[in-house]
DNA sequence: TTGAAAGCGCTAACAG
DNA sequence: CTGTTAGCGCTTTCAA
């Protein structure tokens, strides 16, 4: 059961220990034969480094984490973060990486807490995923702790560190063509917080759509919401009871697209007969309501997914490409909650 | 930025490395006044012991491990992750460990997979959900490679190894006298998979407290399911199409309830006018399905919460208490899904 | 292009 | 009760 190290299979490969080594970080400098010598023994062996050795001897840890605050534990309904996971994973598994999943306290002293983060386990990089990634006082720690981070999404400070983001604008745009689409003029919009990521982008992305057609943008169907079901059930009841109640409502997000669908359901609406409801996420909720919500699906596992490989590359060699990338694209998912207006 | 060490904190309280690793283990064999003049050492620096060196030098690895599989990933339907997570998570916080998250491809070669598991990142646990945790062979492998783990839930080989459960009996028997208090005695039941772990005790229960009120139970109107959308959402079909159908459905599952509240409402029912449907779980989706969704609540963060404090006093201690724990207590949610029957 | 030696920070035996 | 001495398995100097 003993384990075999690097020693056994520099032995088996009759090089020294260093050999095996270079090889195996891939580092240049060895000769062709040398390596496939290193490999085939290592293979014959079923040799795997000892990550606890390496990131001892070295200066990686060959760990990437998930940054979690209470914020999102508490609502354990923050449903996207579990796809951001398999997406973090994936990359993770093809690069001999591992990931870990950390909370941080907002609550408590923050510097002690980012201090603990890098004391105890060293870790290559973090994946921060909004609304943390727009925490000016985490980012500071952070990089004063001198601990590398990847966003996802942020909505702020775009050049402060590598970012992974998708086209909310273009997204929201599309979105809303479908609507219009379908013969709706009147569309209410529900937005998110202030300061949230993609909020802004959504909210622009559906105003360009809307101006594109040449329809018309009533400002009273533009209601406030936070990202929460309760924010998306109270902004639907304002709508539906107005005046002139718009017949299809474009929440930002699927959480207050739910809180629309049920405020409107315990209205008496039908959707879509009577009101046609969108989101924006593809939460795995979005096909177990009915109607099913149409909405857009995020690469949220894709976005992720990159983000790892840049924490990874950086990590291999000091001067890594911090590129930026083209927002990644995301897809519009039509089920029953959308249909032309008016079906009374 | 140079980190601080053990023997930093050795020398700072005037004493041996040694001494200083005894205090943070809480091994016995120490004088008071040291204890305390180590601990306002380390607490002083700021000291923070280093995992990898830890885990290298010792037996432990102060790592804690949730395998997931493709199974798992694929569909990200599988709600009850993240809460596992946390519950977990929280466990690892109050205790210095972290949290890992791995895969396993078992489609790939199980024998090599997990090798590769306790090769490189030594785990001091596993945290095992279903169905994964009545997996034979992988249980197999994991035995061979001697990685302990501790089971949630598992339907089968009780004794096999330390495991934390639900009394998924007595609740779903609670659930039942639910419905039957609200005047329900043709109650439908959609059943989990065969093998699946709950899966036949909540039938059980349910069984149970019809018998105790005397209600009849049609055995038609017991279906099979696979605990997933489509299933409830073909069994709540042949239930609804019956000659006579059920006032209320229990389907032994959320996701299969929310596959029944569409099928229903589909067919023209309104729940809960003319069908209650209640679920097991309390996922996230819910409360966000409109009306809400009657269920029980799982202690499922609690489960792996003390699932990791089994790990991890294991790991501390060779001879830990594998004491088998009475099963934990579910909670019963009443949402808007179920009412009295023939409100129509 | 290769190898030898020297630790990384900690725990595990042993002695005192 | 306390301290000393070796390593854990790897990467990193530095030499050859």
């Amino acid at each position: 059961v003993a384990s075999v190290t690097i020693t056994d299979v520099a032995k088996a490969a009759g090089v020294s220990m260093k050999t095996v080594s270079r090889v195996l970080n891939a580092e240049p400098h060895v000769s062709d034969e040398l390596r496939e010598r290193v490999l085939a023994a290592a293979k014959e062996l079923r040799y795997r480094p000892k990550v606890s050795a390496r990131s001892l001897a070295g200066a990686r840890s060959y760990v990437v984490a998930f940054l979690l605050t209470s914020e999102y534990l508490q609502q354990a309904a923050v449903p996207y973060i579990l796809q951001a996971q398999l997406g973090a994973l994936a990359a993770c598994r093809t690069a001999g990486y591992h990931l870990l999943i950390e909370t941080l306290d907002l609550s408590g002293d923050l510097e002690q807490e980012i201090e603990a983060l890098s004391g105890a386990l060293a870790v290559d990089g973090l994946i921060l995923l909004p609304p943390l990634c727009d925490n000016r006082p985490v980012l500071d720690q952070l990089d004063r702790a001198e601990i590398g981070y990847v966003r996802i999404a942020p909505a702020t400070d775009a050049q402060r560190s590598a970012y992974v983001e998708a086209d909310d604008r273009e997204a929201a745009a599309e979105m809303t063509r479908h609507l219009l689409g379908l013969g709706h003029r009147r569309i209410g919009f529900i937005t998110g917080p202030d300061g949230h990521s993609a909020s802004v982008r959504r909210l622009e992305g559906f105003r360009a759509a809307m101006a594109e057609a040449g329809a018309q943008v009533d400002e009273s169907l533009i209601r406030p919401g936070r990202f929460t079901f309760d924010s998306g059930y109270e902004a639907a009841g304002e709508l539906l009871s107005a005046a002139e109640p718009p017949t299809a409502v474009f929440a930002s997000n699927d959480l207050m697209a739910f809180g629309t669908m049920a405020r409107a359901q315990e209205l008496g609406h039908r959707i879509p007969d009577t009101l046609s409801v969108a989101g924006f996420d593809d939460t795995p909720t979005a096909s177990m309501v009915w109607p099913g919500l149409t909405t857009m699906r995020q690469p949220i596992a894709q976005m992720t997914g990159i983000a790892t490989e840049l924490i990874i590359a950086r990590a291999a060699k000091a001067g890594a490409d911090d590129s930026r990338r083209a927002p990644l694209t995301c897809e519009l998912v039509v089920r029953g909650s959308t249909a032309p207006p008016g079906r009374q």
